[in-house]
DNA sequence: ATGAAAGCGCTAACAT
DNA sequence: ATGTTAGCGCTTTCAT
């Protein structure tokens, strides 16, 4: 029912290839047949069938996405970014959602990359190794995660971290406390070094209080551990956990940050909606989205090397209004417990 | 460098024929073949190339999903379910986001008929009478609109509406506001629609505060309005739009629920996150998803009157925090306007 | 039960 | 500048 090339070709009076090279060189064809078979080609409202094209060119003209879960703001906005600049390249996107099941993203990896020019692998939870020899011909550019011999974007987590725990130390907090998010996750791993390192250098006291799931209920769980550990200050793993956490804390009527400060990661658009708003770390979600598709389309021209295989973004500080002054450590200076690392 | 069937057919022995067979067909071939074709498949590493396969058999594995904005966590919601119900009937979902712009939606829609065997269209905001003609040749099944002759999926907007304002009218409410969403959106009508024959029948006198962005800044725009115009309760198109209004009456210390009730719909996972958490209209997003994903498999197999071109799901209002009794209509009583509609 | 051959819609040499 | 030919990877008659 649809309109091939060769009806174009017929209607219009010529051979298939002068339809095709009127269509993709215009410049390779009489300018006078080139506008007849153009007017031809809109009238039957001919578009061309990209798979035919693809079988033969090697290019399908799309890209897929891979990310852990589409319902986690942060990767909304990855994929509006990734979205956005693969069709300013004329591509369409192939999202799919892992539910943060690290197995389904070989299972999808394999499945996508037949159809698919290249692949954005998002916040990846599967381990290193198991990565390598999955998707052979597939160009791969890894998003969270930097592993030898893959091109990849990431932000400066360690940073960020760094920054964070200056602003706390700077409001006088000693003892913070941080929810770690997934053990697998390159990001919370490269968040980890950052703060232990930024801990030392300020003398900051570091309590970690163990991994979990980067979502609401993970914040939800662990907010209660942050008020025990005697920490004036909580870092969340990502701002959906730090909702979670503020949840948990309002619940229980602790005040914050009066009582205790608040600190998530990400910027998602919810952490300015909330109230008190979220201090957050923020990432530039969109641009790391624009930024991988940009490093897939360098891979496919001139096989990969031109812009470099890595390309690292920043993290900014947004200080809102769950960080304040540290509280008095009131417990531990009334029981004179002065310790680092032990409040009860 | 991939394995195509060619590879198989003379590493096993046999003809390309029978390789397509025995993955295909497997009943009609000899089980000893049918075996060792499959176990040289295997060794191959050999997936067939989708796209060869669309071009003989018309079918491409794929569906589209075109939503009016990602960052919308109902849109999320829905892409899940899509996804899921996708990927459980062997295909594979392309994801488009309009950012909220009519025009974006025919072209894509457009794009993508050429790849995708049938495209759930979510939300339009393309008026019906553009819709007809685009995509000739492509099974489309519209999400949250209702168009004569096209297969459709929708929730009951109208009688959720009922029911919030059923709600309202026994919480002792007599003049309700409405913040509406997009002029062109099918629900929006819809709600608008439930929302004054419920208001007749319970004698509430409803406000219509015009049309805002289905956004938190089309909240945070409409809630002084809301205030003002005497009403004591305040219904938002969507529940993003009610944290806007939320937001918004908590900068202005103005107290939930006890001066002015508020009330969403949709019922986003943020609903129950907040506090006071949020009273809402909640609509099965991700059934919603999967739903038009089954019309939409309906339609390839026998030409899609067999499950009936429609599908209306229900709506449930989930009372929670943000609706109490009616205040006292001060001004109103202390000034001693009680006319119908005017306040100031 | 299996193979040979044709062809899906398109582009890319290779003529002319 | 244009037409002819071959073939991408696969399924599907049609033979055998």
């Amino acid at each position: 029912v649809a309109a091939t090339i060769r009806d174009v070709a017929l209607a219009a009076g010529v051979s298939q290839s002068t339809v095709s090279r009127a269509l993709s060189m215009p410049d390779l064809v009489n300018p006078t047949t080139r506008a007849r078979v153009q007017a031809t080609a809109r009238e039957l409202g001919y578009e061309p069938n990209r798979a035919a094209r693809g079988l033969i060119t090697g290019r399908t003209g799309n890209i897929g996405l891979i990310v852990p879960d589409l319902s986690n703001p942060f990767f909304s906005s990855v994929v509006k970014g990734v979205q956005s600049a693969a069709r300013a390249g004329d591509h369409s996107a192939f999202i799919a959602d892992t539910d943060e099941e690290a197995s389904a993203e070989v299972h999808l990896l394999r499945a996508l990359s037949k159809q698919v020019d290249g692949i954005v692998l998002c916040s990846p939870r599967t381990p290193d190794a198991e990565l390598n020899g999955v998707a052979p011909g597939t160009r791969v550019v890894l998003m969270n995660r930097r592993v030898d011999g893959w091109p990849s974007v990431t932000v400066d987590n360690a940073d960020g971290m760094r920054q964070a725990i200056e602003h706390l130390a700077a409001l006088g907090h000693q003892r913070v406390a941080y929810v770690a998010g997934p053990r697998t996750s390159w990001s919370n791993q490269e968040r980890e070094r950052g703060l232990r390192r930024a801990a030392d250098a300020t003398g900051v006291d570091l309590v970690h209080l163990g991994h979990f799931p980067p979502q609401f209920a993970g914040g939800v769980a662990a907010a209660d551990l942050a008020l025990a550990c005697g920490a004036t200050a909580v870092i969340a793993y990502n701002d959906v956990v730090a909702l979670g956490l503020l949840s948990r804390l309002g619940a229980r009527g602790v005040p914050v940050p009066e009582r205790i400060s608040v600190l998530g990661c990400d910027d998602i658009g919810m952490s300015e909606m909330i109230h008190p708003a979220l201090t957050t770390v923020s990432i530039p979600k969109q641009d790391a989205g624009r930024a991988a598709v940009a490093l897939l389309f360098s891979l496919f021209e001139d096989g990969g090397l031109a812009a470099g295989p890595h390309r690292e973004l920043h993290t900014q500080l947004i200080v809102r209004a769950t960080t304040g002054v540290a509280s008095a450590p009131g417990r531990r200076i009334t029981g004179g417990h002065t310790t680092k690392g032990s409040t009860r």
